[in-house]
DNA sequence: ACAGTTTCCCGTAAATGC
DNA sequence: TGCATTTACGGGAAACTG
């Protein structure tokens, strides 16, 4: 039937669900013993099936009915039970729904539980991790016509299933690299044998996972450095397990997070760099005035952190320096835009200087940052406390005293009163340390470039 | 029978359960739906009755059955079901504890569930909060002796139960108050008409508290400056409004809660006088060298909160100065040993100094605190980022310039370039705010005391 | 509308299973 | 034993309910 075909077609499914870690926006992810609902929408108008059509959820029914290249161990799959406020399966007459003029049922309040053998109590062998096992709720509408029962079925984007939230961004992997698919989303087993993907079709799905935490997604540059990160040189496809097992994503999956939390408006705003090599940092700053700086995602931290780096010349040498990497700790106790603005270099006489003036090329760090910075009521001066803040410092380290050395030494009594500085050296020494940073930094870019 | 007596008068109840804020050590605090668990344990040494004995715990059992002053309204409280494993009430066995030699019963993963009238669906309109009703779970073991058979009733202390730990504070009021009760502990109802207490008898509970979470209790000096917060001047006595509704308890506890998580070491070891008014901490600095400091809790911060003041001599004048207190989320994210040690006053000239030399009367600072010191481990000069950390800092504010001027001062440029200082001022005019403050200082007291 | 009380659920830590 | 997965539950916030 015509009509059958375009109900078919034209039925969507919503789900909405508390996401963990706050990120997947429309997520296909759902978690045992939490509630979730779903929403199935008949687009066409048939006003007359009003009150007469009956949805039903199943859960991963017909297991095997989908089988391709012959792989089907969905059969090893967990078992879940889907219920409805605890009680079992309930079904529900599709509604009108007067702002869309649509049919709809929404069920609410729906959990899953896992199925276990209660005999055995053994989990079966999956051969997949339980991230990668793809999971489908269909709604099955019985339709009476002409006097014939016939039943439509419309299913779910296939979905993971998951007890704990920290095993969502694995989760989220498995849907991306299946978002990726070209054929059949439906394979269940998609990840017996998981195709690799082009850097276009990734470039693609990456961008718009910053498009939809945020108003701004990669431009060229950043997909080009993250480009290097994902691409195996010999086929210049990205494999599934480049993408997730080595971790690759889960870095991404941490700045986004670090963004989406902690720097939306500065990203929005571009003033995040980001994804830039720190040698191209180097080089970017390294022709620009004095205090000029750059923010750039750290790529050694694996949980997604932000540096500044910026440029001082001085004495006739030009020095980039890089601060110690923003975890989410850091950016939960001082947003970004105030720790710069609070970051200070402490000089060997204990003098204060803060060294970011422009964010590259040539933004005064105020024009960027001011509307930005908090502003914590000033307490009076009738308050009975003086006021106390947070703020971070540097100081170039000295490699010459051990730290008992520094506890034990004579000058005990002056290092204590200006203790804030731990380590003290001359002007010189601290030249001669740059130096021979420079010299051990260029010796490991030698040779990891052989 | 004498056996009988002895039987009950031997018995003890052991309650377990993991603690919401940590805090009360023998929780007699029951979380609904949270897993804890109970052990009956008779002291006397029946091997005759070895596996013979069966015990059954019952949930306020038997509620009317306790009525003082004619006052029971027991039967408005929240009703439970006692459960283990999930599934009804079970017996046990008593069996031979080894260790102890005692005969003892363990009911492990017991939970609560409230018991609602699914027809109403109405609440109790209990007389009293939920924090204040007082319930009992009784055992009652079976004995055949002589051929008769005969019950042995034994219960546990009155407990609270709770359904969110935001009411543990509460509810630990409750419990400190019911064990303050010289007659009857059992009285279920005792909220009804809460009697007053002696402050000798409070007292004696508060250096309880404190020696249950750390080894050391309150002093003289300590529990004077704490009378005063409780004692109603009328009668003399603490009343229960005083103690619970009027939030004076609730400061203890976020204090105490301070000191088991954050300033145990330093709390044992003296080192926090605490419990000690700001003018008498001010009086008892000024005529020590400068430099010198007293930790002591904030009274206005209502969570919990520990601040230094110390004194410093210049210029001919006597300066105390109090910081603004430190709360849980400082400690978080440094102990107060190295805060103490980070501590810097930021000068007009931009340059730090640690004001805090001497603990109170006269230790070095480094003594009392080093060993507390985090040993963070010092980042080699071969690392590709320049170490960061965090520094508490103070300056003086000025009245005299607002924000906005701040800001958009012809000298911006300069003030970005040492913004650290978020104010900039004379220091003849620090002397000046100086001793406005203490003017205005002084006239408060002087209101308060007429 | 509101306050007292409970539920919901993330995120960490611990427990469990394989 | 180690790893993969689930459970437990504190704590903050939302939801409930008279």
């Amino acid at each position: 039937h015509d009509l059958l075909r375009r109900l078919h077609e034209n039925a969507l499914v919503v789900e909405k669900q508390p996401c963990m870690k706050s990120l997947p926006q429309q997520p296909l992810i759902v978690k045992t013993k939490v509630a979730f609902s779903v929403k199935v929408r008949y687009l066409i108008k048939l006003k007359e099936f009003y009150s007469l059509l009956l949805v039903t959820p199943f859960f991963d029914k017909d297991v095997n009915d989908i089988t391709i290249n012959g792989n089907n161990d969905c059969s090893k799959f967990r078992k879940f039970n889907l219920t409805a406020n605890k009680s079992p399966r309930i079904s529900k007459v599709l509604a009108l729904d007067f702002t869309s003029d649509a049919l709809v049922a929404e069920f609410e309040n729906l959990t899953l539980t896992e199925e276990r053998d209660a005999g055995t109590r053994s989990n079966n062998q999956s051969s997949l991790p339980v991230m990668e096992e793809l999971h489908i709720i269909k709604f099955v509408t019985q339709l009476q016509w002409l006097g014939q029962a016939l039943d439509v079925e419309t299913s779910t984007l296939p979905l993971v299933v998951v007890s704990s939230s920290n095993q969502t961004p694995s989760a989220w992997a498995s849907l991306l690299w299946c978002n990726m698919q070209t054929g059949e989303p439906k394979n269940r087993s998609l990840f017996l044998s998981p195709p690799s993907v082009t850097w276009q079709r990734l470039s693609e799905v990456l961008n718009w996972q910053f498009l939809s935490i945020s108003k701004r997604g990669l431009n060229e540059d950043q997909l080009s450095m993250l480009r290097d990160k994902f691409v195996d040189q010999a086929d210049g496809l990205v494999h599934w397990t480049r993408f997730s097992k080595e971790g690759v994503w889960f870095w991404i999956y941490g700045i986004l997070y670090l963004i989406e939390k902690h720097l939306l408006d500065i990203w929005n705003d571009g003033f995040i760099m980001g994804f830039v090599s720190k040698e191209r940092v180097d080089s970017l700053l390294r022709n620009m005035q004095t205090g000029t700086f750059i923010l750039r995602f750290s790529e050694t931290v694996k949980e997604g952190a932000i540096t500044f780096s910026w440029v001082e010349h001085l004495n006739g040498g030009t020095h980039v320096h890089a601060v110690e990497p923003c975890t989410e700790k850091d950016l939960e106790m001082m947003s970004l835009p105030n720790l710069i603005r609070c970051y200070n270099y402490v000089s060997p006489e204990n003098t204060l200087r803060n060294p970011l003036h422009y964010l590259y090329p040539s933004i005064p760090k105020e024009e960027a940052f001011k509307r930005h910075y908090s502003n914590k009521t000033r307490r009076s001066i009738l308050n009975e406390y003086l006021s106390r803040r947070w703020a971070a410092l540097s100081s170039l380290p000295t490699p010459l005293l051990s730290p008992d050395e520094e506890m034990d030494s004579p000058e005990e009594e002056f290092i204590e009163d200006m203790d804030i500085v731990l380590e003290h050296f001359s002007p010189d020494l601290e030249k001669l340390i740059m130096e021979e940073l420079q010299k051990e930094l260029d010796n490991e870019k030698a040779e990891t470039s052989t």
